[in-house]
DNA sequence: GCGACCGTGAAGTCTAGCTACCTCTCCTTC
DNA sequence: GAAGGAGAGGTAGCTAGACTTCACGGTCGC
């Protein structure tokens, strides 16, 4: 077999387009950006093009270089699929599999996937990984994560990470959160009544600050965030104690502490999907995580409806 | 990337599921059985399974394997694919590219096609190398050919290598080439008139003298073939001095010498076809010299009537 | 049972990819 | 405009992976 284009060099190629600097892609797999450049110069002689340019103190990929990479996610599939044709032989669904779940989804979503899990698949082991979707999405790109349960926030329309494919579970609202006392004044005038108040949320970069921020600016102020929490859920204590108010996923208002008020806002929700890497999504392992997802999520009203059992309606690659 | 399928070590397995012995893929890749056999226990490493088992003296796949093997046709196709998104951005159809021609097809096809090319891309710098179909086809999915002109036998009925796509060219009949004396007892009696003469054929092994052979059985007798020669339009001379006679394809009869005639010999004919790797059907320079044979060969017939100037017409991948 | 063939394991060699260090360019800041 | 910082890339040296050589065990044909 006489020259052939090597698959991680166009990985890092893939990456460099995404991330645009050798440094940031040298850091996502763990090596030197002198290694990467060397990589990628490499790549170059394979595929007899000039796939990157300097650009100021930057990279910026050519036509030759973006095509290249564009390429890259369908060579990945078709090598995900090829494993996934030898796990597709194996009579039971067993073995470790890391599932990536976002913190406001773990109380509802991951721990009854646990469950389900083990009744339904005893020899399956699954671990679960607390993440944002923005620290997941990566792993799971590198194979560290199998499953990641994530969300995006309808009003950024940003498609999944390229190279995975998104199967939707349910929508979540997101939630006003305020103490009981100010309840009247919001039904009256409106977020506007809130414009003074001490806001809490998570501290940046966080796409749910992003969102509450938006939201107000939606209403005509700037909020003062005082307060910062990563751990949202215990942000309701806050607001319970009337030193605070919040926006705050739908998921993380089930059982609001007493002296706290949950209003939905309407316009402002988010997604909350399954993501997989691309041509993963039949092996029997992955299939039986999505299809206990849908089962564990099928109480909740889907993004069009609530959604069927068979876990790959509305499924989209990128 | 932590962990992942190496393409090289898949094409290992693929060739092994071909050929069935290690010591011939080893040959195939200018390696030793030793580096083979490593190679595929790392394969099954990274796969997490066992790929293949020990039968008798020789090798198995396991289903596994099998399964394995056959995906490294759609990697490999998307790697094709990659490579041509980065040639499809030249300009210019250019550069070197080596076209493999069975002997039988030298005059007729790639003679007119150098000329046809050195009009349509004067940059294009077609190499052709005579071989015939069971030598070129490994050097195409080696890649040290590009395109391939062959054929196959319409009796045989097998399909083309997997990670190759045939394109039908024209239908070349197979014809009895006999003495000009001869001519009358064979109009009255058939083939069987020929059962206690000398016949030439081209040397074992070839699907020529296959063909011949089974021609003959058909008509209920073993040939005596006594003389052989590789180059089978210079059989055409042992034939018209009387010596000897011949099954030969079509092609090689367009102008026999005086002496000898030239019969067909309906139901045992071949298709002229080209052959490339899948996913190099769209590269510029690939499409450029299938557009270019379709061209010169669009006089003759094709397998169902004449083929369309596009060159796509019933193009068959496996 | 012997020899030939085939696949595999162990040890040595060699190549290719990585690191560490340095240079160069470009952008920013004082 | 000089100085500093950030980013890419080149070079020497090291390490790890892949290949070769050699030797062994298993299987088939004579």
């Amino acid at each position: 077999m006489r020259h052939m284009l090597d698959v991680k060099r166009m990985v890092l190629l893939r990456d460099l387009a995404e991330h645009g600097r050798v440094t940031a892609v040298a850091d996502l797999h763990g090596v030197t950006p002198s290694a990467v450049s060397q990589q990628l110069r490499a790549l170059e002689a394979e595929a007899g093009a000039s796939l990157v340019e300097r650009e100021g103190r930057g990279l910026r990929l050519t036509a030759a270089g973006a095509a290249l990479a564009a390429e890259c996610a369908h060579v990945l599939a078709a090598l995900e699929r090829a494993e996934g044709a030898v796990r597709a032989l194996d009579a039971e669904v067993a073995g470790d599999l890391a599932v990536g779940c976002a913190p406001s989804a773990l109380r509802t979503v991951a721990a009854p996937l646990l469950a389900e899990l083990a009744v339904r698949h005893p020899r399956l082991r699954p671990r679960i990984v607390q993440a944002e979707p923005e620290e997941a999405v990566p792993e799971l790109r590198g194979r560290r994560l199998d499953v990641v349960v994530g969300y995006r926030y309808d009003l950024l329309g940003e498609p999944p990470a390229t190279g995975t494919t998104a199967v939707p579970l349910f929508a979540d609202p997101l939630c006003l959160a305020l103490p009981e006392a100010l309840r009247p004044a919001v039904e009256r005038e409106g977020l506007a009544a809130l414009r003074g108040h001490a806001w809490v949320s998570a501290p940046e970069p966080s796409s749910c600050r992003a969102m509450l921020l938006h939201a107000c600016r939606n209403a005509g102020f700037t909020p003062r965030i005082e307060h910062s929490c990563s751990d949202l859920r215990s942000a309701l204590w806050l607001v319970a104690s009337g030193q605070a108010v919040s926006i705050l996923p739908g998921l993380l208002c089930d059982s609001p502490p007493s002296g706290a008020a949950v209003l939905p806002l309407p316009g402002h929700g988010r997604t909350v999907e399954a993501l997989v890497r691309s041509g993963t999504e039949g092996r029997p392992a992955i299939a039986a995580v999505l299809s206990a997802l849908a089962a564990v999520t099928a109480g909740r009203a889907g993004p069009e409806g609530p959604t069927g059992a068979g876990g790959g309606g509305g499924a989209v690659s990128y």
